[in-house]
DNA sequence: ATTAAAATTCTATAATATAGAAAAATAACT
DNA sequence: AGTTATTTTTCTATATTATAGAATTTTAAT
């Protein structure tokens, strides 16, 4: 890939928002609560993989900390890598974006 | 797809903003100038039969006017379902991006 | 006729998207 | 103590998309 896919920039997006929250299933909530569309468990956790095995993302395994039992939760920060990935991903956005014709939405 | 992929967002961007000059050969020089990468045959072609099979681009072929001979041209142009779609993408970069930690790249 | 040029069409492989069942781990309940 | 319910992740399989470039088509120039 030239760049990072849409689920890879919004998963990465979200681990940067959640800051020390960022696991799974609150990364999905999140995602889903943001777009207002179903993602299946593995459209989330496939990606933070793959995302980890680039080295845009880091991840350890938390406490055992779960208010109702349950298994660890696995908690994940972007790398200076993930950022700079983004930041690629805005510029080439904001160089196609700026670049429209006229009556376009192209506002903001 | 969700959403539009990063190639078929940058593609339709394209057609949109060549206007009467959008046909394959224009289009690849395009966005390999605005990217700055290397993009091959298939990576432009195959993503603009998908997405005139999706209804966001149609295409016919162009006069035999070519300057020194070659194939006809076949023309694109971005449809109403196809702005609709980049407008969507729009709202959701828009609705993450702004939602950002502090020090962040956030800008435009 | 033959060659060169311009453009597209076609086809194959790699990578990513997407879905959800299965497993793991722990707290609560009886 | 053992069983059950809950939380979360891990795993695996299929569909779709990305990516590369050879082959083909078409026409102008020689």
């Amino acid at each position: 890939m030239k760049y990072l896919s849409r689920p890879e920039e919004l998963i990465l997006l979200t681990v940067w928002k959640l800051k020390d929250e960022a696991y799974g299933v609150q990364i999905r909530k999140y995602v889903q609560k943001m777009t207002g569309k179903y993602w299946s468990i593995g459209s989330i956790y496939v990606p933070l993989d793959r995302l980890e095995n680039k080295g845009f993302l880091e991840s350890e395994k938390g406490e055992a900390t779960s208010e109702r039992g349950g298994k660890s939760k696995r908690y994940y920060r972007i790398t200076q890598e993930g950022l700079d990935q983004l930041e690629a991903l805005q510029e080439i956005h904001k160089k196609f974006w700026q670049d429209l014709p006229d009556a376009s939405f192209k506002k903001s």
